[in-house]
Order: structure tokens, then C-alpha cells, then sequence
DNA sequence: GGGAATATTCCC
DNA sequence: GGGAATATTCCC
């Protein structure tokens, strides 16, 4: 296992500051480790013994540019992470909601992710699922409803296979919103408990003022 | 990275059956690779020049056993997943439903894990999150899908009307559990109100009483 | 043991 | 790009 990233040690999760006197404050909330490692790999984009640059900052230093990916996916990726993929990279860096800022070539930027600020990674944070209350069940429903009313009769007539997906796409969905039920009944019942408590509450105190 | 577990593949995920003529069938879900590394992982148990014996089948090959846990974590583990943690290795066999059967031993037992019965694996799946609250109408729902999978595929093949139905019933129970959910959610609404307003009571009441 | 956050993979 | 399933880590 020699020279694999499961020997790597990128240090403790937590990360204390300390004021101008020396003074130990409280641990601070950390960056993800995956925007300290992306940091430290950019800081350090030369490699192999001909000094490649694979991948360094850009000019402005405001974004970093991945100068070669097969390089950078066979050499770089596994020295900080778990695998060897650029797209499983890719992928990531759109979770922290970086952004590819070139069609010609693979440079890409975030507003807190700039050289020489490694302290301002912990404002980044990943992009979350769950925006609002009702968002997933309205939004899936008046964009079917959009589908079903745009989509072609004749196509559809005509189309087995496109059918055939549709109903598949259906029954996923139906499990998901029967899921999506079950979830609110158990909110409900837990709301229930919750305002029983407070009944018994009320009841002995009413008792206890008799 | 020649040697690590980055360069080893353990096939496609999809499986595909075939009946007895030798027909092809549709492909069938196939076991986690989780559980697919680990049966594999138990079937070759032996390692080192030495030979010893570091993890195997129990006696009754119901079960497995990690004889040697360090030897394990540092030879076994990395050649079959992207870690070398006992831990890790662990809350994966917890979240797939096998149990500790040993005190003594390292020994993991799941009832469709057994020596010989690779293809049984298919039939373990990972735990959920919410088992407790409404287990049986989700499992009836669940089950009525899979029912619906397999009856009459052929049928369905051919017969683009019976499809058609399929699907349009499909979007009416659709709206019907889009309704069901937004009930739910405003009669979540009325409980927290009520909620709010008890706590709200208790709230006077204390200054009442002062 | 298991909840939950993060990472990796797979797929659209 | 991003949703979602699975894997890994961290923590109780």
C-alpha cells in the first residue's frame, strides 16, 4: 500500500486560531477537506521530473486551471484523494459550486477559492438539496403537468419505447411520493406526541391550581 | 498506483439471466459491490507466503470470521475497497443488516450471506433510514410494484392499449398522492399553529402566575 | 450500532 | 451540471 493516499495524513479536522497575545480561541468550523486538499494540489501543480506544470493557479489568481487532466488524473488525484477520476473531481468541484469559467481549457473558479487565501475555504460550503417546504412535490408537479400537456399525442402513440419509459418513470415516482407520505405521517404523529405532552402539561397545572 | 485498488475491476454492475434454453432475459438487480467484494474477500481468506488465515466461512458457512483483524485491515481491505479501516469495513456489514453472532470472535452473520449462495446476495439490500414508522404499507407498496414488473411483460410488449391505460392510471394515482401530500402538509400547518398557540397559553400562564 | 456529513460512482 | 445510490468517515 506503499505511496497510495491511505498513508496520507492531511492532519487534524479541527482547526484552531489563536489571537494577536497568543491566546487559544475556540476551534473554528473547518473547510471541507476536499476544498484543503484541491488548495494544497493547486499550490503544488508541478510534477514528475521534467517539472510538468499539471495544474496552478491562473493568472489573476482567482481560479486554477488543470493544465494537463490525463496527468493530472493518473498523478495528482490519487496523492489527495480516493481515485483517479477526473469526472468524480468534476463532479465535486460542482457540489462546492465552483464553476468552469473556459471553454478551452479546464480552468475553473469560485469567489472564495483564491491564491494566497487558503482561510477562505471555510466559507465555502456544499450545495445543499432542500431548498423550501413544499419545493421538490410542486416543482415535480407543474413540470410533469408542462411535459404531459407540450409532449405530441401521435408521438406518444407511436412511440412503444418512449411510452414504456414513461411508465417506468411513473412507478419510480410513485414510490417516491408514497415515501414522501410516509414521511409526513410520521412528522404528524410526532407533532401529535408533542401536543399531548403539552396537554398533560396544562391539565396538572390546572390540577395543581385547584 | 500499480497495486492499489484503483486498477482492479470486479466486472460490470448489471447481470443478466438466462433461462434454461439459453434465452436472454431481462438483466436483474444486481447485489451491492459491497456484498459481491465481500463474499469474494471471504472465499480467498488465505494471504501472505506464510499462508495464514486471516479471514473464512464458519464452520456451519452461514457466517464469516476475521481471525487475524490487523492483518486484515492492512492486506484484505485495501485490494478490495478505497480504505484500510476495520471500522469502516464494519458500519458497511451494519448497514447491509449482518450481526455480530460472536463475542469472542470476530464472526458476522447475515441470513442471505452463505458460502456457496453468491447469487442469494441479490437479496440483501441496504437499511433505510425509517423502518419503524409505516414499514408494512410501504413493503405492500414496494412488493405491488415489483408484481407489476413481472407480470406479463410480454403482454405489455404487445399491447400498446393496455400500456396506455397503465400510464394514464398511473398519472391519476400520481395526482391523487400529490393531493394526499399536500393534505398531510397543511394538516402538518394546523398542528404546529396549535402547537405554537399551547405553548404560547403556557407562556401567559407562567406570567400569571408570577 | 447507527445518524449524518462528505466522498465517489453512476447515470440522465 | 446535477440527482441519487453507494461508500467512507466521523461522531454519538
Amino acid at each position: 500500500m506503499s505511496g497510495n493516499v491511505m498513508e496520507l495524513n492531511f492532519g487534524s479536522l479541527d482547526q484552531f486560531s489563536s489571537d494577536q497575545n497568543g491566546v487559544s480561541l475556540k476551534p473554528l468550523r473547518c473547510p471541507a477537506p476536499f476544498l484543503l486538499k484541491t488548495y494544497d494540489l493547486v499550490e503544488q501543480g508541478i510534477e514528475g521530473e521534467d517539472g510538468i506544470k499539471i495544474v496552478s493557479w491562473n493568472e489573476e489568481g482567482n481560479g486554477f486551471v488543470v493544465w494537463s487532466p490525463a496527468e493530472f488524473s493518473e498523478l495528482t488525484l490519487p496523492k489527495y484523494f480516493k481515485h483517479n477520476n477526473f469526472s468524480s473531481f468534476i463532479r465535486q468541484l460542482n457540489t462546492y459550486g465552483f464553476k468552469k469559467i473556459s471553454s478551452k481549457r479546464w480552468e475553473f473558479q469560485h469567489e472564495k477559492f483564491q491564491k494566497g487565501c487558503r482561510h477562505m475555504l471555510v466559507e465555502i460550503s456544499r450545495k445543499k438539496c432542500e431548498p423550501s417546504v413544499f419545493p421538490q412535490y410542486l416543482k415535480s408537479c407543474s413540470e410533469e403537468n408542462a411535459m404531459t400537456n407540450n409532449s405530441s399525442v401521435e408521438e406518444d402513440n407511436n412511440n412503444h419505447e418512449l411510452l414504456m419509459e414513461e411508465n417506468k418513470n411513473l412507478k419510480k415516482e410513485r414510490l417516491e411520493l408514497q415515501m414522501q407520505i410516509a414521511e409526513c405521517k410520521a412528522l404528524e404523529m410526532k407533532l401529535l406526541e408533542c401536543l399531548s405532552q403539552y396537554m398533560d402539561n396544562r391539565q396538572n397545572k390546572v390540577r395543581r391550581l385547584c
